[in-house]
RNA sequence: GGGCGUUUAGCUCAGUUGGUUAGAGCGUACGGAUCACACCCGUAAGGUCGGGGGUUCGAGCCCCUCAACGCCCA
């Protein structure tokens, strides 16, 4: 059998064939709905990586985190379920493609089409999307590959349709004009989280505003310093504070708009202002600052948007510029705009200075264009209380949806860990500001709300707007899904069609033609069924009768009356699309085949009401608030149920000087290339090492001579531990002959007999089984794993693995084994296949791959039981015995590398000891002899010192080793000792010797202290004894 | 500006409610081709726990303060 295992492992010539096996006997790790109790069910959902993204360090240790977590609740028995999938990422991956066909083809989307630029991502998307899935593969993750999702595929789609109805239908997204983040290149509002701040160096420029209705005493100007002056144009106000002596007696006055000659009222704000800044006058821009925005609120100012989507100046400002000769329309706003402002009122005398200065502008993480803010109509969802509160989906109340996601943590519902990361999820719910769920975008979830627009100045025949009317019906059919309506009742519960659920109805004034027309927006949400049997009729009519349109208190018939008077436009569905963010919210429900309870009507497809709510999400801190806090909020609104019961956030993996990876640093890491270089368990392994509870974590970074990539020295750890498996492995496999798996009782029997290694690496074992899984029964002491400690989780079983059993049993046993001792080789593979089990979840390919070679093994072992600690492998007395073997063994190792004496010869050793522990090392003689090649001549409490003999202590036993005598080494060796020893019996007398430190301190650590002290002085007294003695001839 | 984190051996990190001589891996030094493994074996050296102050019988751990580095939010 040797003769198939290399003396190296090969990661490669196993890694692949072992992963196949494995989706092969297990359907693709595939899960399905059982009828275990709550607490043998384990789920995870994947955090879904970006489609257009290539697997990096973090989602290495956030698969391998999972994974461990998978095969561990597996292999305990648990059904088992990790959803895995990949995330569009609108934004992101439009930009990728879009800037792909521009380098190829010179075109933009514009020249393309929406269709056809949507058509060409989703090919993209073939073809790239499941490259990040190969890689998860490759480093083990045992996801349900079957069940994959991706957040825009027909099952996703339909969560998106139903949680929108829903929201929209409880008054909870509402449409509003609000200053967003812009991109102008890509024409879209981008979140808060797409932006990166970079120092732009600028200029100050301050601007004498004339005041209007001069009297006097006044001053001829309110100098206004700015560092963007074009956005003066949309000056509705100017601020100073409320108490600045200087500016009192101009509160409610106006000032003058230079170059636009608006008369705009000069306000006290407290807030806006600080006046100890510049001239302690601010511009208020309220359509193009949030704080001027603000500022607006609270004093009702007009907002003048002077911005075109493609960041020109637009012609709004037009009516304001007539009469002037400054025509601003068609130029860049913020660099040809602001140049040309400056010469126009620098020619007009009206810059009072300039002087350069650096501030903070925010940039487009796509585009790396800077961002404007923009005033525009966008959809969002109410994060704030709302009047009469919420109902969740379990009929429980919150004031709003934020509030019901902080009280999720705060109750303990959902456990964060480490802990100390609530408070920032729960400071950032707090804020409780409305979410902008639409981008400008073309790839992602359309918005699924249909807009008609009514012209009330012109009336049309009542016929030919009814016609409009069930045109637009039509095509609301054609778009729409089909939905349960459990709030009717039945019949028919399951298809209940409906042509219009809801209706929302928003002024909107517009200028067309050069006239100003006023039209009314009704927004229509539309739900209708494919094929609507006609027997429904009267549910749908009912249903539409039900709802009572907030139309000034108008029912929905009341409401069609009017839309048939007036002419209807473009019905048209919403261009926009949902931010990423909603559909990645919904997660959890979607992949689980919400609103339905699963993904088919088969029983082992009811996932929603067996695998719901989720057991852990493991993921990474950025987006705690952004994804998981949505997660919860949307979970309970639609559920009513949290989505996961706890979430572990790991650190972030950054380089060996503490910087993030980055590609643009070049310091990064490829996890496929450690893969490569050293396996996919020396990654999990280091990996797992490191995932402490800090929040980053360094790895070093070099540049490997041969390949010119980047990789770490930290990776070889795992890479040795896996030989060291490996080899251990190989060398127990080519001695044993057997044929039958050793039976826990059989075990025991041979551990009752003479030999104390064997009772002691079953109790080591046992005891490793206790750390990683605790009692493995409920209630019971968690283990390392469900505690998430996966760097304890490592450095057990590495010490176990390498020193217990490798450096210990394994040596001692040697003897027995080249005798072919059938009882050692039952241990061994006792041992061996319970190591193999425990390292499994950790290092599943190299522990998978050996298992197969085991004696008995016809099964996976990803599939075989995790070993669990069992009382009567507890052997303490023989871990306390080997204890002293082992310090008896090292001590003569020393003497033998102090004395430089060749490893051949045999020391010969007496032993100077209480009668008690003479026992014990008489009892491991054996073992001593065979480690350290010391022959024992004579142990006991009456042997004395022989001639010529270096000495060495342990507590109060002395072990003199003849013949190697070094008089001067000896000495110093002695001395140094005896002056350690010194020290702590001072330290320990100083202690014991204080009585507030007798009386206070609890007895058991006094008496422990008392105890050491004695150990203390024995042993000093020993090594004086053997100074005294090497002093006389 | 607000919040959080980190600072322990040359490097990367543990150190669980304060309690006996602060641990591990890597690296270093010395010895070793022994019939599982040199990706190995054996042994050792290496730390006034970032600085200062305090609480306590007792502080790496608790409190205050300073410093450096990092992250998040504005």
């Amino acid at each position: 059998m040797t003769e198939e295992l290399s003396s190296q492992y090969q990661p490669a010539e196993v890694e692949n064939r072992i992963y196949k096996k494995w989706l092969d006997q297990t359907g693709g790790f595939h899960a399905v709905a059982g009828d275990k109790p709550v607490d043998q069910r384990f789920s995870m959902v994947i955090p879904p990586p970006n489609v257009t993204g290539a697997l990096h360090l973090g989602h290495a240790i956030n698969a391998t985190i999972q994974d461990i977590l998978a095969r561990y609740h597996r292999m305990s028995g648990h059904d088992t379920l990790w959803m895995p999938g990949i995330d569009h990422a609108g934004i992101a991956t439009q930009a990728v493609v879009e800037k792909t066909i521009f380098e190829k083809e010179k075109l933009n989307r514009h020249d393309l089409g929406r269709d056809e630029l949507v058509k060409r991502i989703w090919e993209w998307k073939e073809k790239f999307g499941n490259r990040i899935l190969d890689q998860l593969k490759a480093v083990g993750a045992s996801c349900d590959w079957p069940r994959t999702r991706f957040t825009l595929d027909d099952t996703c789609a339909g969560a998106v349709r139903e949680a929108f109805f829903k929201l929209f239908k409880d008054g909870l997204i509402f449409r509003g004009l609000r200053l967003v983040n812009w991109d102008t290149h890509l024409q879209t509002a981008v979140a808060d989280d797409e932006i990166y701040h970079e120092a732009v160096k600028g200029q100050m420029t301050s601007i004498r505003y004339p005041i209007a209705d001069r009297r006097d005493g006044d001053p001829e100007y309110l100098i206004v310093a700015t560092t963007r002056p074009e956005t003066m144009l949309g000056d509705t106000a100017v601020a100073v504070h409320p108490e600045d002596p200087r500016y009192q007696h101009l509160i409610g006055r106006q000032v003058i708009v230079p170059l636009v000659g608006r008369k705009i009222p000069i306000i006290a704000d407290g807030l806006l202002v600080d006046p100890k800044f510049g001239t302690g006058v601010v511009k208020v821009t309220p359509a193009h600052d949030p704080n001027d925005y603000a500022a607006g609120q609270r004093h009702n100012l007009p907002q003048i948007n002077l911005l075109s989507p493609d960041g020109k100046t637009n012609s709004s400002g037009k009516g304001e510029f007539r009469g002037t000769r400054y025509g601003y329309e068609g130029l860049k706003f913020s660099t040809e705009t602001r140049k040309r402002v400056l010469e126009d009122l620098e020619n007009l005398g009206l810059i009072e200075e300039k002087k350069p200065h650096e501030h903070e502008v925010g940039h487009s993480d796509r585009s790396k264009t800077p961002i404007e803010p923009y005033l525009s109509e966008q959809w969002f969802v109410k994060m704030g209380d709302v009047e009469g509160g919420i109902t969740l989906a379990d009929g429980s109340k919150s004031t709003g949806l934020a509030q019901a996601a902080i009280d999720a943590v705060k109750s303990g519902r959902v456990k964060i860990t480490p802990e100390r990361y609530a408070q920032g999820y729960i400071d950032w719910l707090s804020q409780k500001r409305d979410w902008c769920i639409s981008r400008q975008l073309w790839w992602g979830h359309r918005i699924p709300v249909w807009t008609v627009m009514l012209n009330i100045r012109e009336r049309e025949q009542r016929s030919s707007a009814e016609g409009k009317v069930r045109e637009f019906m039509e095509f609301a059919k054609v778009d729409a899904s089909e939905y349960s309506l459990p709030e009717l009742g039945s019949p028919p519960p399951e298809k209940l069609p409906v042509d219009l659920c809801n209706l929302r109805v928003f002024p909107f004034t517009q200028r067309a033609h050069g006239a100003l027309e006023v039209f009314h927006k009704v927004v229509i949400l539309c739900r209708a069924p494919e094929n609507d049997p006609p027997e429904n009729a009267k549910y749908r009519q009912a249903k539409i009768d039900a709802l009572l349109i907030k139309l000034g208190g108008k029912t929905l018939p009341e409401l069609q009356n009017e839309l048939c008077n007036y002419t209807i436009y473009n019905c048209e569905l919403d261009p926009d699309v949902l931010d990423t963010w909603f559909s990645s919210a919904l997660w959890p429900l979607s992949t689980m085949g919400w609103p339905k309870n699963g993904t088919s009507d088969k029983p082992e497809d009811q996932l929603l009401p067996y695998f719901y709510p989720t057991s852990v999400l493991s993921t990474a801190r950025e987006i705690l608030t952004l994804w998981v806090a949505r997660m919860v909020m949307f979970g309970l609104y639609l559920h009513g149920e949290v989505p996961f019961k706890q979430v572990y956030i790991h650190a972030v993996i950054q380089d060996g000087n503490g910087k993030p990876m980055k590609k643009s640093l070049g310091n990064g890491v490829d996890p496929v290339d450690i893969v490569e270089s050293h396996g996919a368990d020396a990654l999990r392994f280091t990996l797992a090492s490191m995932a402490t509870e800090t929040q980053d974590i360094r790895l070093p970074v070099v540049k490997d001579k041969e390949s010119g990539k980047n990789t770490s020295p930290r990776f070889d750890a795992g890479r040795n531990f896996a030989n060291k498996i490996w080899n251990a492995s190989r060398f127990i496999l080519s001695n044993i002959e057997l044929s039958t798996v050793p039976t826990l009782d059989e075990v025991i029997q041979i551990a009752d007999g003479k030999y104390l290694e064997d009772r002691w690496i079953l109790s080591r074992l046992n005891n490793t089984a206790y750390q990683l899984g605790g009692l493995g029964r409920s209630p019971g002491r968690p283990g390392l794993i469900d505690e998430f400690r996966f760097p304890d989780v490592c450095s057990t079983l590495y010490s176990f693995f390498w020193n217990d059993l490798c450096d210990w049993y394994l040596e001692i046993a040697k003897a027995r084994i080249r005798r072919k001792d059938s009882h050692v080789q039952r241990i061994l593979l006792y041992v061996l296949r319970s190591s193999l089990a425990l390292l499994h979840p950790v290092m599943p390919f190299i522990t998978e791959a050996l298992w197969e070679k085991l004696p008995g093994s016809n099964n996976l072992l990803m599939l075989t039981a995790f070993p669990r600690s069992d009382d009567r492998l507890n052997y303490p007395e023989a871990e306390a015995k080997i204890q002293t073997i082992q310090e008896i063994t090292r001590a003569i190792r020393d003497i033998r590398n102090q004395y430089n004496v060749d490893l051949k010869r045999t020391l010969e050793t007496t032993i100077q000891t209480q009668a008690a522990d003479a026992v014990i090392i008489s009892g491991g003689a054996e073992i001593i002899q065979t480690l350290a090649n010391a022959k024992l001549i004579a142990v006991g409490p009456d042997v004395k010192k022989p001639e010529n003999s270096a000495t060495a202590v342990v507590g109060s036993t002395r072990i003199f080793v003849s013949d190697v005598i070094d008089r001067t080494a000896e000495l110093a060796r002695l001395e140094k000792r005896r002056s350690e020893l010194e020290k702590l019996i001072a330290s320990s007398n100083a202690k014991l010797g204080n009585e507030a430190f007798v009386a206070k301190a609890p007895a058991a650590v006094v008496q422990g202290l008392r105890d050491q002290l004695l150990r203390q002085e024995a042993e000093l007294s020993t090594v004086q004894n053997s100074l005294a003695e090497l002093a006389a001839p």
